[in-house]
DNA sequence: CAGTGAGCGAGCTTCCGCTTGACTT
């Protein structure tokens, strides 16, 4: 019998696609790319028509060794690989590698039987336009990534420096949005908040002015906004207006790549390699009881948000079945598709009828909360959407105006799905408006008013505001930025955030990018004299070249030559014309007057003088330490406060001879009586602070046990699972005596608590009763 | 999430895209 080989690129295909076709067909992987460009020497002869040298990836030899032994014993080989450029290129390089003399391609873009079966019926040849746009990108950003490294390595004597089309554009944004907020004055203005309510009535409403986009700044200071509170305190105030608005609000797309890493930064502060590390386990799959091995999600690397029809159609029945036909839109929607063919659907469920709760005892934490993320985000996406009835009324005081706007949901539609998803509409409604200080307007929900209508002032409040600068990017808002203007795909987002810290040009501080002193000067060198290689438009012009190349009605060779042409020019301009020094930091060496550099070492960036080797000065980037005046109480010697890692401390000055450290005062351990349930460990379960002042339960025995719990341990176990029992105080403000529950977040296990117990565990987290009060708790 | 402290430097790396590896008795 006939068999045939069919060569897809990721092995998670491979176990879908064994189900539905038959024995006669061996299906393997190829992992992505096979064959590239060699890492160490350039490997494309420009003068020989930019001919390339490939080579077999040195950690696919063994893969490539597996398929060809595969393509042996088949008499046909069926490149399935993706139904995209790289997809094109990467058949092409297998066919070359396994010395395939007819390969037989075929594309399909969803795993279905159906999609399978019809992509067999129409076999074709392998595109070799397509190929030739693929090395035509490849190549260019090959010689413009190893000539432009080097170069500016050296010119900046920083070595292992690098640029590259994407990359640059990426440090570009970083820097300009630097300057950006360098460059922004801070303006003062103000508002007038009322409170107000209708007569004789109990509810209040707030309203405020100035209330439109033109006069939002016209109260520049305090005075002003006082006399505007002066003049309308005594007057009578009388609705003048009400507008009346119904909306539409549509549910998004489902996720994309950028959208899924953008939500999950902002949701759950997952940075974007973080959020890929956790879709991957997810696209894998899991055993999920007797089914095996299965995967949860669609695949997470794509730009596109096109849904399978069965994915709609089953989105349907959960949706009719859950909340009732009245949440479904007459047509499944049809999400706007990017020019272009897109190779992978939207990030979805595999099936929708696997609910997060359904799962949830297979997934670890990250796992729960990205699956259930991408399961609202793509039920929501199917329903109808919501209407909303928004309210905006004018009430006039002598000769002022001022404006209270509510809204109210009149049908939630695919709001119900998740209460973040109401939070989420009412955060991009903010951005929207850009009027993130008047918080509680918009929100709020406003009593019956009708023109004419007279309301009693309660309370009146002028606020000052200050304009703020743009915010910083978060590596999320930068992926979104990049793809916005199409430089970067979804496979490269989250590694070139990556090589941005990597390489030092910028620093993550509270989750956002700052340009350090060398990502600075590696942006302005680039900007300065290839700037239009690092500009965001080159690669749109680039995919424009490349698109025409797809299309056979241009040579690849020919756009090489065309671009080379300029680029070999501007390169020895730059050689020529580029300063060439150590970037300097402004200052000038306390030891001997020379002026202080940035170098790069093992551990990052430092500044030095730059008459090393013979002035060895190296700038101490923490304060000098100080002294306290107090003794060491191990070795006698003085103690200084110096500054750490994280933040001041008190330490003896006899380091590294003595290490004694002064605790800070209040984080003293104390004793709570329960052991640690860690088994084998002896040691006893303390009560200690952290440096943010967090209080937590650690083991006496830390660091070789570090057994730790959020909340104070009661001595006994759970009847459900056996894990310590504690004792949760009640939150502030908040009625009752707290709860006793199961340390295991994943158990419901719990207890009420009456007054003594609680008291009894309470008091014993302050100081003097530490022991005592931890005696009764046992 | 309890820790923290100096010194760092002058020779071969670097690009963008596609995808997951795992020498074992």
């Amino acid at each position: 019998m006939a068999r045939s080989l069919v060569i897809v690129e990721s092995p998670a295909k491979v176990r879908t696609l064994q189900n539905f076709l038959g024995d006669q067909y061996t299906i393997e992987a190829s992992m992505g790319h096979v064959r590239d460009l060699p890492k160490t020497v350039m490997g494309v002869d420009v003068d020989e028509g930019f001919e390339p040298t490939y080579r077999v990836l040195p950690e696919k030899r063994d893969t490539v060794t597996k398929l060809a032994k595969a393509a042996k014993k088949a008499d046909t080989i069926i490149l399935a690989t993706d139904p995209d450029r790289e997809g094109e290129a990467i058949a092409w390089h297998l066919a070359q590698a396994l010395k395939v003399s007819e390969p037989v391609r075929i594309e399909f873009n969803e795993i279905t039987k159906d999609a399978v079966q019809s992509a067999l019926g129409s076999p074709r040849q392998i595109d070799m336009s397509r190929v030739n746009a693929q090395q035509a990108r490849r190549i260019l950003d090959r010689l413009v990534g190893y000539e432009l490294s080097p170069l500016i390595s050296k010119k900046l004597r920083v070595r292992g420096l690098s640029a590259g089309r994407v990359q640059s554009v990426a440090l570009r944004l970083i820097v300009d949005r630097e300057r950006e907020i360098q460059a922004f004055e801070t303006q003062e203005y103000w508002s007038i908040l009322a409170e107000l309510s209708p007569q004789n009535e109990k509810i209040t409403f707030e309203a405020i002015t100035p209330f439109s986009k033109s006069e939002k700044m016209s109260l520049g200071d305090e005075t002003q906004a006082q006399a505007i509170v002066d003049h309308v305190q005594d007057r009578e105030w009388a609705v003048e207006k009400v507008a009346r608005r119904a909306q539409k609000r549509r549910p998004r797309p489902p996720f994309m790549t950028s959208t899924l890493q953008q939500a999950a930064s902002s949701r759950f502060g997952f940075a974007a390699g973080r959020t890929m590390r956790v879709a991957q386990s997810l696209y894998e799959g899991k055993e999920l009881g007797s089914d095996g091995q299965v995967g949860l999600i669609t695949y997470m690397r794509t730009d596109s948000t096109r849904v399978a029809d069965v994915a709609q159609q089953a989105a349907r029945e959960v949706v009719s079945d859950k909340y009732g036909k009245d949440y479904l839109p007459a047509k499944p929607p049809k999400y706007k598709q990017k020019k272009g063919q897109d190779a992978h659907e939207a990030i979805r469920p595999t099936s929708v009828f696997r609910t997060p709760d359904a799962v949830a005892k297979y997934l670890g934490p990250d796992e729960l909360k990205l699956y259930t993320l991408i399961w609202e985000r793509f039920v929501a996406s199917q329903m109808a959407h919501a209407q909303i009835e928004s309210t905006s009324v004018d009430i006039r005081a002598g000769e002022h105006v001022f404006r209270a706007t509510g809204s109210r949901i009149v049908f939630p539609g695919w709001m119900v799905v998740t209460k973040e998803a109401l939070a989420d509409a009412s955060e991009k409604q903010k951005k929207d408006d850009d009027s993130e200080d008047d918080d509680a307007q918009g929100k709020q929900e406003l009593p019956a008013l009708e023109e004419g209508q007279v309301v009693d002032l309660k309370q009146i409040t002028p606020r000052q505001h200050f304009t703020q600068p743009p915010p910083r990017f978060t590596e999320a808002a930068l992926i979104a930025e990049l793809e916005k203007r199409g430089v970067g795909r979804p496979s490269t987002y989250a590694p070139t955030v990556d090589v941005i810290k990597q390489r030092d040009y910028a620093e993550i501080v509270e989750r956002r990018f700052i340009p350090t002193s060398l990502g600075f000067a590696v942006n302005d060198a680039l900007v300065g004299h290839f700037a239009d290689v690092v500009d965001a438009d080159f690669t749109a012009q680039m995919e424009e070249e490349l698109d025409s190349i797809e299309e056979g009605d241009k040579d690849w060779r020919g756009l090489l030559r065309e671009f080379y042409g300029e680029f070999a020019e501007t390169m020895t301009e730059a050689q020529e014309q580029m300063p060439e020094g150590f970037i300097e930091a402004g200052e000038d060496c306390p030891q001997c007057g020379e002026p202080l550099v940035l170098r790069k070492g093992r551990n990052g960036l430092f500044i030095a003088c730059s008459g090393y080797p013979d002035c060895r000065y190296v700038k101490r980037d923490r304060e000098e330490p100080e002294e306290t005046g107090e003794e060491c109480p191990e070795c006698g010697k003085p103690l200084v406060r110096r500054s750490g890692r994280y933040g001041m401390f008190v330490g003896c000055s006899g380091y590294p001879d003595c290490r004694y450290i002064q605790r800070k005062p209040g984080s003293e351990p104390k004793s709570t009586g329960v052991k640690c349930p860690e088994t084998g460990c002896e040691g006893e379960i303390m009560q200690r602070k952290s440096r943010r002042g967090k209080t937590f339960y650690g083991c006496s025995a830390y660091p070789k046990c570090k057994f730790v719990l959020w909340n104070r341990p009661v001595d006994r176990d759970c009847p459900t699972d056996g894990k310590p029992l504690v004792y949760k105080p009640p939150r502030k403000n908040a009625k009752g005596h707290g709860k006793i529950i199961c340390s295991n977040k994943e158990c419901e296990y719990s207890e009420e608590v009456d007054e003594a117990t609680a008291e009894a565990l309470t008091e014993s987290t302050t100081e003097s009763d530490a022991e005592t009060a931890a005696g009764e708790a046992s």
